[in-house]
DNA sequence: CGACGACGGAACGGTTGCGTTCCGACGTAA
DNA sequence: TTACGTCGGAACGCAACCGTTCCGTCGTCG
């Protein structure tokens, strides 16, 4: 029976390491150091890198993402901004999130994780509240949901991962309020 | 006298070998040996693939941003995501731009080059544009340009760069109508 | 209590890149 | 023609990591 708790250790030190070195750099030797751990657990876990992080990120998608029906168009893009800042400012998922969808770009195995794990999440996310203000009659039927994600996600990932500038007060608001401006244009 | 055109193919093997590898794993010897050159043509010219990087990001920066002025906020916004969306469309910098910019969080002369590079001079057009729509009374004194970028190219950075989806007709469009009307609220 | 299996640790041979040092060939400028 | 400097290429010793194998130890089942 494996050890639950080297496990565990295993699993921190993967996240950590992702985040201070990126997945490229990243080494099975340097996991085992930095969990404390012989080389031999980890090997005995999974059979290369790749499938170490396949796994976390899948473990990630399983948790899924609540979707938000505030009962106005405004809430509930407020509400998935809300979610998707506490992700991004976090330390750790700010510096991962970036560098596995870089390395997506080179290998389809993390792409489609990804994919599985944040995207299609936010996709749903994005759908329902276009159809709830659609029924409510906030939007026009021919509204495109996955450009509306692109309009609410879009800048907060740009000024948060890109320019990596801090979130000024009140951002959010103005932001949620120019996403249902643009949305209604 | 050290050869130019030598110089020539270091350069060009760089960007080859950052858009199919990435800088974390861009070695001297793959790039010499993508050039066609002795490892020491390399060594004579750059001491470290950190100089060499930065070296071409900085000549990347003396380019220089053309400011729009179309006559209208609408028009000035739209110019700015043709060239926008034209640059990360291009195979090679919609790869090399955002592993630069992962980097980037973990090297602070990564970051100086890549913000004077291009952050800088997106900063400024996006400030030029907001000052003019203002004059014309198109915008309120008191809008933000950082805000205005993040509203303008945030939703094609996310959708080009992290989605990965191809841009459907008529998008750009779109993009620019919304945000006019975000920046308008 | 005894057998089993996971544990950390050390070592294996092999690969890759580091940064440096030589070499002989070539081209150019005095 | 001679002298110099760059060229590509090969080799250097060094370091890191690969994936595997073999230990002796320890905890847990049966």
């Amino acid at each position: 029976m494996l050890r639950e708790d080297v496990t565990d250790a295993i699993r921190a030190a993967v996240f950590e390491e992702l985040a201070a070195v990126g997945f490229a750099r990243m080494s099975i030797e340097g996991i085992a150091r930095r969990a404390g751990v012989g080389k031999t657990a980890v090997y005995r876990r999974w059979k290369s890198k790749l499938s170490l992080v396949l796994d976390l990120v899948s473990a990630f998608a399983a948790q899924g993402l609540p979707a938000p029906a505030t009962g106005s168009l405004y809430g509930d893009v407020r509400a998935l901004l809300e979610v998707a800042a506490h992700a991004l400012r976090h330390p750790v998922a700010s510096q991962v999130i970036p560098d596995l969808l870089v390395e997506s770009a080179r290998n389809p195995e993390i792409s489609d994780a990804i994919k599985a794990a944040l995207l299609d999440g936010q996709r749903g996310v994005a759908a329902l509240i276009v159809r709830d203000a659609v029924a409510r009659g906030e939007l026009l039927e021919s509204t495109d949901a996955d450009r509306a994600l692109d309009v609410i996600v879009g800048p907060l990932y740009w000024r948060l991962v890109v320019v990596r500038s801090g979130l000024p007060e009140g951002y959010l608001d103005e932001v949620a309020r120019g996403a249902v401006a643009a949305l209604r244009a």
